[in-house]
DNA sequence: AGTGTTTATCGTCAGGAAGACGACTATGAT
DNA sequence: ATCATAGTCGTCTTCCTGACGATAAACACT
């Protein structure tokens, strides 16, 4: 069978971005309200039409950088100043899933360190960081008492895949240091993990552990008091990825 | 900005399959010959448009279905009867990965037992099944010790991740059962893990895992002799899904 | 029938990792 | 000075794993 252009329909394909942050104790996603319709005035994730010469890293790169100011860290390159983590996700194509078209959505997820506020077009009402748990509960009530409307299009499904993955993806590697500022403690990333399983670890049994696994975390030989209390040792991040054996997420 | 379908580019979106099984102790991939250009006469892995009206999980389910006879098992759905195993991969979308145009391809991974011959249209010769090894070694040289040329486009990229994940998913799933017959015993399943991660693995302490792990088989109360040796039991895999604590890959 | 081979299955033992938790240390706040 | 807060070092018990001996039940020979 020849070549032939009309033998297959064209699809729109956009990037979707599950961008996750720790901030006071709570995971939480960046959520952008939409201006037009469909789903106008509703919040969902930021994203947007991949272009024509762009590889899909590439547009998802760009719309984070558009939207938070975050420069892509290379998970390749070891600079990494200003970078967030981003990793593709998943695809999400369901024929009915846009109502004005058909659109595939390659969904991506970037883990940050806490940030100042978000930036969305310069316009800062519409865009917002907000608990995970806010945003997946459907037409329930928020802190505030509000109804909360269900995020657009399918980005509940989108958000709560993004999560379960991060979720999973800190018990056997080094994902959770993204959230971190480039030199931290043990006690804040201890923290990340209770912020992003929603449980309590042990402090010292968690110190125990991610200090003794080798090339996990390198001392930069600095203190900080800054969580208050006595003051704790600095780290980086070492060049280890993978954390063999992982670390057990407790059972509920 | 109002709505203008003439703001996004369009996209070919297609689905290509990783279709694995475990055939005479080898981890093998399923490979149909290209008939036309670009890359006529090599070996790919199947795939095809997606259709309009179509969902990315039916579409590949259809290619699925049309290139090894196989119905597509629905991880929701508890009967099995003749299903593989299929979930979604990656989605890869470099603008350069298909001289002809610009198509975005969600690739998918499936994981079948051991099949009679496969057919790709009905032409036996245009399928095979090939062991990882050989179609992912670049330039070299196959058993037959005829010259191997590489897979077309990207597809040793996309069939290097699709094993690689399947790699890692038995480690914390019940997923290797997806190898199996309905029934198998456990020396089966072993020889899964060892053809799949390409180790060997103590039958002794594989044993003593694996009818340890509540809810992962379930005895149907028959035996077999199919291996050879003593007569085992057989077993059917059972409702848990996630492995924990998890089957250790052994170092290498 | 006996012997060897193959595979399955049960047991034992030592080493390591993790959960529970006690104890001590070094800061800032009152 | 005292307290509250966090960090860090140990101890103990329990569980899991890897290494490996031993037995069981089939088949293929002679």
């Amino acid at each position: 069978m020849p070549y032939d252009p009309s033998a297959f329909p064209p699809f729109a394909v956009t990037v979707d971005l599950v961008v996750l942050t720790v901030r006071r104790h709570a995971l939480c996603a960046l959520a952008v309200r939409r201006g037009e319709p469909p789903f106008q005035g509703r919040w969902a994730l930021p994203g947007g039409f991949v272009r024509a010469d762009e590889d899909l890293t590439q547009a998802a790169a760009r719309e984070l950088a558009e939207e938070t100011g975050l420069c892509a860290h290379d998970p390749a390159a070891p600079a990494q100043d200003n970078g967030a983590h981003l990793e593709q996700l998943a695809t999400y194509g369901d024929p009915e899933r846009d109502p004005r078209m058909r659109v595939v959505s390659v969904a991506h997820l970037a883990l940050a360190p806490d940030l100042p506020a978000p930036r969305a077009g310069g316009d800062a009402s519409n865009a917002r960081w907000a608990p995970v748990e806010e945003l997946l509960q459907q037409g329930g009530y928020g802190r505030d008492g509000e109804p909360v409307a269900p995020l657009a299009f399918d980005h509940a499904r989108i958000l709560a895949d993004g999560v379960e993955r991060a979720r999973s993806k800190i018990e056997y590697s080094s994902l959770a240091t993204a959230f971190c500022p480039p030199e931290f403690t043990v006690g804040e990333l201890r923290r990340v993990y209770e912020a992003v399983w929603g449980v309590a670890l042990d402090p010292r049994n968690f110190h125990r552990k991610v200090t003794g696994t080798p090339g996990f975390l390198v001392p930069t030989g600095g203190t900080t008091t800054r969580q208050g209390g006595r003051p704790a040792q600095l780290f980086r991040a070492g060049g280890a990825t993978l954390l063999n054996p992982p670390m057990l997420r407790p059972e509920v």
